[in-house]
DNA sequence: GTATGACCATTTGAATGATTATGGTCACAT
DNA sequence: ATGTGACCATAATCATTCAAATGGTCATAC
């Protein structure tokens, strides 16, 4: 009896998540296409194929939709450059790691709006959502990480661990925008520009290769990285 | 008699040379304060001190007066930075060559706009005097320049010409504007800034440094550069 | 209990027009 | 000849209005 009722709750929830995951389907694709501001509630609820009380019964208002969804995009870019660097015979390197992150960012356009603020497609959320709570902590990760790199010896230490996230994200930030200061004629495919980004930052800032101990860790602080943000995409998503 | 004529003549130019100077002082110092759409003629009359008709003698409208400007000060900056090069004692070199270049975009608010397209100073001048004009100009150069380097087998050769200038690009692009991406407590000094972007291109870029007779040719490109633009402002200012 | 969409209080932004500001000219003064 | 500033046509700006649109709610239907 308690089972029964206990499996019609969870087959209750995976229709509501499922759902959820549909309208934040279609507010991708919306926001993508007219950008935060130019995106209804209304058209997010057609698109989805449900009536508008139904999105407030998953969130409080229409920031925090958009929050969730920009959350739930950041995890699924952030497994699938984990899914690509297993998959490269080097493994998880710092060169790896550039790469297959820019290519996400210059792949995808709901990550590169957030590594870029752009406010043409994210509207106030780049105020809300943005200010400081996403972004310190993407910069604190990546502070994290080159902090465990030094460590190893594995990139330089004769310059301050912040001169070189100042660095990387400098690097990272240019190759990002240059396509829009430079004429077609020198314009480069996007792999090009993610391998050219990942060998600037490596030539840079690397000393020598991870051995596979080293690699095992920083897998490690990655993994804790993306569990961190589902936990917290969960929590957000369950209450109201 | 003639000669009196002449001399008469001379002196009312450097005059007038004079004063189409102090109505771009006036003109720069508004702009970088109020931008340029929100800086009229008359303001900028009152601020040198001439009557409005005075500029239209030295103009023929609003638009080639800020054009004026931005090339006067694209020709003095230059000259700075190719100053500067020669005081260091490695020279011209490909490292200096940026550090110089960054240092006088990261210091002067006028070259920092046109390199970044900064429409809230440049209005719409982004949109004319900027649009491939003067900035295909610019990259231009910077191919002619490092195909030099190149030849002389001073920067890598494994990679395409065009490619080399697109991570130039991307790098100093990315360390203009870096800060605005940055937490407070990543933020460094201009100086260490610069210093970094160059590090950074040199390290990725550079085989090895030129010698005496290398430098040389590069001081001579440059000169040439700054020759052609400089006859190109006189022959604009001295028409109408 | 869950989902819906009609409904409502606000907000938005297009339309209007009155007013000011601005770029550019030119008759006149020096 | 040179420089000026009053002057003009036009453009930008602002206040006001008001209908349409929007975010969010809730009585009702299933």
């Amino acid at each position: 009896m308690t089972e029964k009722y206990g499996e019609g709750q969870e087959v209750e929830q995976d229709k509501q998540q499922s759902r959820a995951n549909r309208i934040l389907d279609a507010a991708s694709e919306l926001l993508q296409r007219w950008g935060y501001k130019k995106t209804t509630v209304d058209d997010i609820a057609r698109q989805a194929g449900v009536a508008k009380g139904t999105i407030y019964l998953h969130w409080k208002n229409k920031e925090e939709l958009f929050t969730a969804l920009l959350l739930r995009e950041k995890i699924v870019e952030a497994q699938k450059v984990q899914q690509a660097m297993e998959a490269e015979p080097e493994g998880v390197t710092l060169y790896n790691m550039i790469k297959h992150s820019m290519l996400s960012a210059l792949r995808n356009n709901l990550t590169r709006a957030v590594m870029l603020r752009d406010s043409d497609m994210l509207g106030d959320l780049v105020h809300t959502y943005l200010k400081e709570e996403d972004f310190k902590q993407l910069i604190d990760g990546f502070y994290a990480y080159l902090s465990y790199l030094q460590q190893q010896g594995l990139i330089r230490s004769d310059i301050p661990l912040k001169t070189l996230v100042h660095m990387l994200e400098a690097m990272c930030i240019g190759f990002l925008m240059v396509d829009q200061f430079l004429p077609e004629d020198y314009q480069l495919p996007i792999e090009q520009r993610a391998t050219m980004a990942a060998e600037s930052v490596s030539r840079t800032l690397e000393l020598r290769k991870p051995d596979a101990h080293d690699q095992q860790e920083a897998k490690q602080l990655f993994d804790a990285m993306i569990t961190s943000a589902q936990t917290y995409l969960e929590k957000e998503t369950k209450d109201h």
